[in-house]
DNA sequence: CCGGACCTCAACCGCTGGTCGAGGGTTGAG
DNA sequence: CTCAACCCTCGACCAGCGGTTGAGGTCCGG
């Protein structure tokens, strides 16, 4: 159910989501017998908490806050940051960010499990597959699949259409083809930086070609 | 001496002052018997430290981060706050968009603010510009610069260079060409949008084709 | 009827952001 | 010169946050 939060967010575990509900976080709906429910709702809740906590390290007690304005109707007030103080000479000191964690284990779906939790229609994911975009592995799917096609299905309501997306996947393969031929076929852990460094850098270059805000 | 500071903030104490010291976060000059003696500019930084710590609740660590860049003569990057989750029991739309908050106020710097940013040689930056990894925009570079720099520096360490990484400038410029034909040129929100949900399937692209570790 | 996934609840843990106090030097008024 | 009032350092201690772990039990598909 919540891997796909977790390929999102390397670091979410159950007993962190159980924390949250603890919390106050999120109140996801339970079966007869007791097992958590999670809507799609509930879903983007936590997504939201995980970010704005990874992003902004708000503590949870503030976001909880924040989530009640919401759900009031409000928007949360954002703290702009104050004016800066004169500068002086100064020693170094260098930010970190990572966030490639390899999900401990990977996911194998069947094919109606990924139809229901991508939510998408057969044709759609018949139409992915065709165009390269999602991969059986024997006949199972890996937890990105579930993500590609969930984007896949969001991009296709904008009208941009899976076979309008074969450049991603060509790209993908490119740039893994490119970590391979630098990490030879097996070296892991490197693998795992490497794609970390090459997809901060997509981002990084998408973001600075968008028309500036 | 100090209680000009508590005067502001209620619950700055000595102690608390000589910690923050001890983390790094100003380093007020002595007198020749070993007294603290505080300038004002040590003043106006720890102003800034307690605002930014009671309004942000931003951790020391990453304060003296800000710190160390607005030393170096940038503006602190102030992540700003992620589109509100959809709040309510609904259907199954997900109209995603994290992840991407646009700072703020976009970042604007000199060359050299560039090269002392991101830590690479002058040489280094001509060959990514060479390239089209980094582009001038006037005479000034946004902040996304200074990421794609540092990575391309991370992936030369393992023999990556700039003239390797064309192919992700081509790939970007493509990515943005697709969201504005379907956005049109300037439909603000939207943008931002799409290429959180392009950048989100690429990195899920990469990570499904990537060995399983 | 078994194995694996889920549940609860309480105990435990590491890190952050300090506080406290012992032991000792400095300074200035008287 | 003395004394009170500060200042110093350094190590011990502490509370709260954000979870993790594990014991003990339930649920359920094969």
């Amino acid at each position: 159910m919540l891997q796909l939060l977790q390929d999102e967010f390397a670091d979410v575990t159950i007993s962190k989501i159980r924390f949250l509900e603890a919390e106050g976080l999120v109140t996801p709906a339970r079966t007869a017998s007791g097992y958590r429910k999670f809507s799609a709702a509930d879903v983007e809740r936590l997504r939201y908490v995980l970010t704005v906590q990874r992003d902004q390290y708000l503590p949870l007690k503030v976001i909880k806050e924040h989530l009640g304005a919401i759900d009031r109707g409000l928007r949360p007030a954002a703290a702009g940051p104050p004016v800066a103080p004169s500068s002086l000479p100064q020693t170094p000191g260098q930010p970190v960010a990572e966030d490639f964690g390899a999900s401990g284990t990977e996911l194998r779906l069947t094919r109606t499990e990924l139809l229901a939790a991508a939510d998408v229609q057969p044709e759609f994911l018949r139409e992915l597959e065709t165009h390269g975009l999602v991969v059986a592995n024997g006949n199972h799917y890996g937890g990105d699949a579930i993500v590609v096609a969930q984007v896949a299905a969001e991009l296709a309501a904008y009208g941009i259409e899976p076979r309008h997306l074969r450049a991603f996947r060509t790209a993908a393969d490119r740039e893994v083809g490119l970590i391979e031929q630098v990490t030879g076929p097996r070296r892991t852990g490197q693998t795992e930086e490497l794609a970390a460094l090459t997809v901060r850098l997509h981002t990084a270059l998408v973001r600075a070609r968008l028309p500036q805000a």
